[in-house]
DNA sequence: AGATATGTTCATCC
DNA sequence: TGGATGAACATATC
């Protein structure tokens, strides 16, 4: 599930369901998603503290408490839900944040791919986010075209690539070429000057919906929406979709609107 | 049984 | 050094 706007949308859980809020009780029920930090220095650092404004960078979300900053990522089956304490406990909960007596944050993962970190202070935050580069929601025109012009690798590959641009993740980024009619294996530093502008308005047209919808919305007139048809058609020409495989990862895109380039 | 899945990291080869 | 590829991580579903 987690991409950009998913994330984006767990910030959101976190504002309204913990910020401002004191934590009263943290349940680890998987030691498993803990990274560098154990249960019991987790319970102990953030019980009695008070969650602040929360941040996002690319995929990774920052919990801040005023004195230590709870970090998660979210794999590709995280997500972070607003419960009440007397709601079932679901199989894949791993950590329960009780914050009030009707409320309780839950870190909910199948896969475990990713975790929570403790960092206990801003130069542990910077350490763990070292390497990511703009957020694809923030960066500007100029930075986005620079960064591309930059790298010999295909474009896809380039998108995804969160030390380029920090959030986008492969639906996306399918999704993203589709519109801006690119072929994901052509090579980025290839582009024209009005690819990568096509590119840069898309990709913000893109993640502006995708943010609203919380995820990346599989409607019929996305491409995304067509992913995981038995014969996908392409929903703008009809065209049949290819699929290929782009540093593993599943790719789809139009061979009629997104042309070869060169 | 095997392939696939929205992510990241590490090893390996060119 | 960059870039491409595949495996690994853990688990579910088609």
């Amino acid at each position: 599930m987690p991409e950009l706007p998913d994330v984006e949308g767990f910030r959101k859980v976190l504002e309204s369901c913990v910020k401002g809020r004191v934590v009263q009780r943290v349940e680890v029920r998987d030691a498993g998603v803990l990274h560098g930090v154990s249960a019991r220095r987790l319970r102990e650092a953030l019980e009695g503290r008070r969650f602040t404004e929360p941040e996002r960078h690319g995929k990774w979300l920052l919990a801040r408490t005023g004195g230590p900053t709870l970090v998660l990522h979210f794999g590709m089956t995280g997500q972070l839900v607003c419960a009440r304490p007397d709601d079932a406990v679901e199989a894949h909960d791993r950590v329960l944040f009780t914050v009030a007596r009707d409320r309780q944050l839950r870190y909910r993962d199948q896969r475990k791919l990713q975790g929570l970190w403790l960092a206990e202070e801003e130069l542990e935050v910077a350490r763990l986010l070292d390497g990511q580069g703009p957020d694809a929601m923030a960066v500007d025109r100029a930075e986005f075209e620079s960064a591309l012009a930059a790298r010999r690798g295909s474009v896809k590959t380039v998108l995804t690539d969160q030390s380029v641009l920090a959030g986008l993740g492969n639906l996306l980024a399918d999704e993203i070429l589709w519109r801006a009619r690119l072929r994901p294996a052509n090579r980025a530093s290839d582009l024209t000057e009005s690819d990568r502008r096509r590119l840069y308005t898309q990709m913000r047209r893109t993640l502006r919906s995708a943010v609203t919808a919380g995820c990346v919305p599989p409607r019929d007139s996305w491409l995304t929406g067509h992913r995981d048809d038995p014969d996908p058609a392409c929903p703008r020409c009809g065209t049949s979709l290819r699929r290929s495989r782009m540093a593993g990862r599943g790719t789809v895109w139009c061979p009629r609107c997104q042309p070869d380039g060169a």
